[in-house]
DNA sequence: CAAAAAAATTGACCTATGGTAATAAATCAA
DNA sequence: TTGATTTATTACCATAGGTCAATTTTTTTG
């Protein structure tokens, strides 16, 4: 069948699912595609949808009232990304999600989304224990942000993040990290001499 | 009924459930009374349960290898606590539960809670929503680390739970914002003063 | 390929927060 | 109630990381 339909067994590989399930979800998503430096969503808009991503790299980020920027999340390939805290309220974004590399995205909205849960109780199943998972993972972050320096932290996001360094810039890990570009270049300096 | 019945109708209180489904739901739960100062939980323990806070205060927090301690959560009134990472992956406690206050507790365990979202789909749902709304608040607590001084921080934080105050001690509170005790005691010394 | 733009590095200095230690205040326990 | 213990405050100095500014390196684009 279509192209959704083939994505449909990426996304859900882990899912045993029937020919008309797959056909449900796969009449639920839309393929997107969109080039490096593309903005998918700006802080104040209506949040409708959550992505899977298929290809590329995203971010999300967000800017405080003094402009700098701050990177709360990246997404590649395999990975959901939206401003979930907007998404599932459906409040308004506070984010931004800027494509740092071309990316192929699937979407479906939250109405959708709550519609196939009702008629295939598993996808509910698979979509509260990726919930576990991000919480647990933000939960190591905010630890990690309470116990450790910033070079701690950065030698763990590079262990976390193994393959992300080569699409991303040092700003956006030092946004990350929670310090300067420049502080990171310093760390970078006094680990290659270690 | 018995006070467990009562009891899941203050925890489902949202739920429309049969006779049939309270019942389930009250033989799957556990009460449990603890005293202040007690511990729930110890890093290296097997996570088998969470639990309702019925009454009390309790944090949740780690230890780092230097012996620091790091508040991750507090549990008032109304809320969940457990080691949620190990709950979820069945693996051991990186973190400690303590009463803060004496508590009154109503525990599952995670295997009970399976089998019950089988049972009860709309528990599942239930369960899906609260995870998404605590991801949420664990979202906001990262960009608020990353963007905001100490002293915002802190501001955020007496705005965030009103009735905390008069249950924690000021080291709590420090803990939970990253903060030594002294800077604390600082921080409310130059808001008095502002 | 060259010029322009973007990103990264470095240095000098600054500031918020940490560490240590002494003291004061609050809480607990007999 | 009082003495003991725990918690909070304050002062003084140390330090991680920030800011500003100049320079170098890398990437992009015509």
């Amino acid at each position: 069948m279509s192209i959704a339909t083939e994505l449909v067994e990426i996304i859900f590989k882990d899912l045993t699912l029937t020919f008309k399930e797959k056909q449900l979800l796969a009449q639920n998503f839309k393929k997107l595609n969109l080039p490096k430096h593309s903005l998918l969503l700006e802080a104040g808009q209506q949040v409708y949808d959550q992505y899977f991503v298929a290809d590329g790299c995203l971010r999300t980020y967000y800017i405080d009232p003094d402009g700098k920027e701050h990177t709360v999340q990246f997404a590649i390939e395999d990975w959901w990304i939206s401003d979930y805290t907007a998404f599932f309220s459906s409040s308004n974004a506070v984010m931004n999600i800027e494509c740092i590399q071309d990316a192929t995205l699937f979407k479906i909205s939250k109405k959708d989304m709550e519609l196939l849960y009702l008629k295939i109780p598993k996808l509910e199943s698979f979509f509260r224990k990726k919930m576990e998972r991000a919480f647990a993972s933000f939960q190591k972050r905010i630890i990690s942000n309470l116990a450790q320096s910033a070079s701690e932290r950065y030698l763990n996001f590079v262990n976390s993040y193994p393959n992300i360094e080569q699409n991303v810039k040092n700003y956006h890990i030092a946004s990350y990290l929670g310090i300067t570009t420049q502080s990171l270049s310093r760390i970078r300096k006094d680990l290659v001499k270690a």
